[in-house]
DNA sequence: CTGATTTATTGATCCGGATCAAACATTGCT
DNA sequence: AGCAATGTTTGATCCGGATCAATAAATCAG
């Protein structure tokens, strides 16, 4: 059950042996059906996710009350909502499970305790905040410089997975489009 | 010269004393005018820059060969196109000044360097991360939910220097929207 | 398995902001 | 100061994607 996060954590930091030992002390399974709510707006942020199996999907609200999809992470990754997650600060987005989903987890206090007494986690925390910090950027830049389509054709080139597990209503959603437009852009892409 | 910067690092950091001027010795000083370019698309990351007067632009260039800006910096603020200089990758956004500015600078080598040589720098790293991951979440999430005329209105609300230190070309650029329409919202608004 | 709810497609219309164009204001240069 | 270059405003038109509406397809619960 650790040894995909056992992986991970061995690729991206030099923790190894005792030290990869006690760190995966702190993680605890657990089990969760499609639609499950993880973390809930304005609810303090608790926990860091990484997904054995399943999908979540991290999302915030806009005025009006819609939902748009801020990521979707899949197996052998991992998911939280890093700005609250960081500031210990109330949520500004929730996250869902959009598969049954297999996850473990590790409290928000664990994880930052651990910077201060386990050598080596912190090399992994910096890796977490630079890659996070990347993708998003990257993000911010598609938005800004892509059209609807030119988005959706940059997804299905380097993140096929989305467009063929997910039903369109979620890529649409990801996309910031509505179905309509997913659809037509489809139909003639 | 090194006051700004002293106080900045001490807000953001545990250094202080002989390891903290160990660290300032590597920020040299820089003046440029008003457009010079610090650093071009394609070309390695080469430097962190922080800002004693002055403004710089950190911008990309679309495919049709159309800049948009990703941030301003002023004065007591750092600077530097993190994407790139995480990676040590070449870089996917250039900085240029916008008004004469008087800078310190350090190179990238130098600043991983110390990462390992001086303990309580790497948390200045991860204040930096955390910083910047937050700044460009919420910029992610402002251009994903708010229109145009919305946008405007956060800016000036919390951050009106922008709008009244910078020509309205600058601003609309950083709105991403045209100059026209950014005359028309100030008009009406 | 079957009816009910959710999701996907297709068409008609609308709207925010882009584009093109022209007049006007400001800034910079020597 | 005086001209050129750059930045700003206003108007007319256009276009991508949203919205509204109706139907068809898929998924789900009992």
């Amino acid at each position: 059950m650790y040894e995909q996060l056992t992986k991970y954590i061995t690729a991206h930091s030099p923790l190894r042996d005792e030290r990869l030992q006690q760190v995966l002390t702190y993680f605890k399974p657990l089990q969760v059906k499609k639609n499950a709510l993880l973390a809930r707006i304005g609810e303090p942020s608790r926990r860091m996710f990484f997904i054995n199996t399943g999908c979540l999907r991290v999302y915030f609200i806009k005025p009006d009350g819609r939902e748009v999809t801020r990521r979707f992470a899949f197996e052998n990754s991992f998911s939280s909502s890093l700005t609250s997650f960081i500031s210990g600060t109330t949520l500004k987005e929730a996250t869902q499970a959009v598969e049954p989903s297999a996850l473990l987890y590790m409290d928000r206090l664990d994880f930052y305790g651990l910077l201060d007494t386990v050598p080596g986690w912190d090399l992994f925390y910096r890796y977490c905040l630079e890659y996070a910090y990347v993708t998003n950027t990257r993000r911010l830049e598609d938005f800004i410089t892509l059209s609807a389509r030119e988005r959706y054709r940059l997804l299905l080139e380097e993140n096929p997975e989305v467009v063929l597990r997910l039903p369109n209503k979620l890529v649409a959603n990801y996309l910031n489009i509505t179905q309509e437009a997913l659809s037509r852009i489809k139909a003639a892409p």
